[in-house]
DNA sequence: TAAGTTCATTGCAATATTACGATTATATAT
DNA sequence: ATATATAATCGTAATATTGCAATGAACTTA
């Protein structure tokens, strides 16, 4: 059906499915990469460094805008993409917090 | 056309990805969580904590294990599935590289 | 052997995602 | 006002994902 039914789950598991979804894309996770090692950034250039068509890229962009992760400023005629830093370290401390987990026990395998 | 242009990004890029798509679903993740909680683990367990039913969640598992960071095996009727704490551990260092990344100078925004 | 248990596989329907051409907004410059 | 530049939005096509009923495979027990 194509519809994952979140109601079953917990907030937390939630927000790291949801978290994980925006890096499930290698192109999100190229605009990420960028965006950190420039200082700011303008969707322009994302078309050129990634080489998929605007279109697409304003749409992965918006994805990372709407889950918080990067914020836009205008700035003239184009827009400066950046991280957000705080919701970022935010982010980090779900996703550690998941990724950090130690075995129990380990009876068998 | 639902189809992600692989060929454009690096190996690290798609490596990421794959990951994050593996726990972009909630049900996986509690899927994680509960082989970490519980030292092994039984897919007949999973039907019943998940509360999705037993094709799904033994489609999900099939991903988990595709990927590697689960590892199931026959005991008896039933299989037991647990972490795959090897490959786990080198998921974790891909995915901390990647989370980890600090901003370079920040001149706008 | 027959019945039961457990999990995988198949087949299908519904929804989501990815990608892009065409178009539209917004601002700048002439 | 007109032209240009940049990025968002719309519409659409193709593929992927999610979920489950039905069935099948493998093993255990009576």
């Amino acid at each position: 059906m194509g519809l994952t039914k979140t109601e079953m789950f917990t907030d937390l598991q939630n927000e790291i499915a949801l978290f994980s979804k925006a890096f499930g894309h290698p192109a999100r996770v190229a605009i990420l990469q960028h965006l950190f090692k420039i200082e700011g950034c303008i969707c322009g250039d994302l078309v050129e460094e990634i080489g998929l068509a605007q279109p697409t890229i304003s749409q992965h962009l918006k994805e990372l805008k709407l889950l918080g992760l990067i914020k836009g400023n205008v700035e003239g005629t184009s827009i400066c993409y950046c991280i957000d830093e705080e919701n970022w370290t935010n982010m980090k401390k779900v996703m550690l917090q998941f990724l950090d987990q130690d075995i129990a026990n380990k009876k068998c395998c």
